[in-house]
RNA sequence: GGGAGAGUUCCCGAGUGGCCAAAGGGGGCAGACUGUAAAUCUGUUGGCAGUGCCUUCGGUGGUUCGAAUCCACCCUCUCCCA
């Protein structure tokens, strides 16, 4: 159940009420894709920076361990020790992501393994079944994500693919929710906004996938290679057709910027590898700006990553080490760059709401909107 | 003392007359990364300088139109026999 608290011009302050806890929003959700944040933190790692919910992937976890052995570990919360929310993500992205290894049907995708190579076959049911065993809190629609650029007749169709794919992924769920050995039986169900780049297709799309009253909505296929121009702009002309008493969810954006854009046009959740990734290659995000902690001028750089930061890592070690340990390769070096990435943008969310609930997100978003771009 | 082999750019290492400022790797320097096939990938790495010049393949001299490559001597290192 979605509460939204305020509103400041699009931008929204809500609460996302689960069986796994209440979510604040906007919020940023840690991608933990394998079950794991990448760089090595655990689910007390993410409860130490502030994280909220944990997301992970169904076509990850259905080919390592097996959606069958996480649930007979008793699911994802009992198996990774992360016991507040949890959303899994479908396996449409990666419907986009593994291009070169699938073909796309009517009944749902087949795929070959990026593992093993074997025949896998995904479609609506199969996403659902799997997201059901994991007992994520919020499962996600199984959606194709087209390419940009893709083909206006192309887009159409597999949107409108994706509407259908819908219908089938909430029948489904319904009859999964009703099982008696179901790990969660108050699995909720986000729909996913397609369209690619076509403004009115995304508007269509959105008006019919309205339709269902799911308890949330995300808008996806973004950020895949289109101008922030057009991303911002399809969110201004989507939001309207995208019930205002439930949360909007903002796939896979992005970076800090991105994600106060996304909030000032009226998103509520977000979720990026950008944090964890460029936290392990060295790109570490700061009040005043990005560093590159890889770069020789931190070498003897003895203060923190960013001083006025109270992470883990920035209360205990200097720049000058996470320089040497990241470029010797040492795993520490990542730990303590993705923890402080992490944190950053859990703090990001933080302020933004904290500056929806005293009326200064205005001020909050110009401020900031340049200065997160920074070089420094 | 005798014999065999080796010394290449920051390092390792290819190159045995011109297409060589010199493969490849490492390291260095920088960049990318947006529902994670990503602890990955890209660029650059002698000096000047607008496709040209200069310096460089242990040292010195030589052969040649032309040498990292051939010859002589020297220096250093490794291995084998005494």
């Amino acid at each position: 159940m979605f509460t939204l608290q305020k509103k400041c011009g699009n931008a929204r302050r809500g609460e996302l009420t689960t069986v796994h806890g209440t979510v604040q929003t906007p919020a940023f959700m840690n991608v933990a894709t394998c079950g794991a944040i990448k760089g090595g933190l655990s689910a007390f790692d993410l409860k130490e920076i502030g994280t909220q919910v944990m997301l992970c992937n169904t076509y990850h976890l259905h080919l390592r361990p097996t959606d069958a052995v996480v649930k007979q570990l008793g699911g994802l919360h009992k198996m990774t020790k992360w016991d507040s929310v949890i959303l899994t993500d479908s396996g449409g992205f990666q419907v986009f992501s593994l291009a070169k290894l699938r073909n796309i049907k009517e009944e749902g995708v087949y795929f070959n393994s990026h593992i093993s190579g074997a025949k896998i076959f995904m479609g609506p049911e199969q996403s659902m079944q799997i997201q059901s065993n994991l007992g994520s809190t919020i499962a996600m629609a199984f959606d194709e994500c087209v390419a940009n650029p893709s083909e206006y007749s192309y887009t159409k169709e597999s949107a409108q693919r994706t509407t259908r794919w819908l219908v089938r992924c909430i029948d489904e769920m319904k009859r999964l929710n009703s099982l008696d050995d179901t790990i969660n039986k108050e699995q909720m169900l986000f729909g996913i906004n397609q369209g690619g780049i076509y403004n009115d297709l995304r508007i269509e799309h959105m008006k019919e996938i309205a339709e269902f009253d799911l308890p949330g909505y995300a808008i996806g296929g973004l950020a895949v290679g289109e101008p922030a121009e057009k991303m911002y702009e399809i969110i201004e002309d989507v939001e309207p057709f995208a019930p205002q008493n439930k949360p909007r969810y903002l796939m896979g954006v992005g970076t800090p910027v991105n994600i106060l854009e996304g909030v000032y046009r009226g998103v509520d959740l977000f979720d990026c590898v950008m944090p964890s990734r460029n936290a392990r290659h060295g790109h570490l995000f700061t009040w005043d700006g990005i560093i590159n902690i890889n770069n020789k001028k931190y070498e003897l750089d003895e203060s923190p990553i960013d001083k006025s930061c109270d992470c883990p890592t920035c209360k205990n070690f200097s720049r000058a080490y996470i320089h040497h340990l990241i470029k010797a390769d040492e795993m520490l070096g990542m730990r303590l760059a993705v923890r402080h990435n992490l944190h950053f943008y859990n703090e990001l969310m933080q302020k933004i709401r904290d500056s929806l609930d005293d009326g200064t997100f205005e001020s909050f978003y110009n401020k900031y909107k340049d200065i997160l771009c920074n070089r420094i």
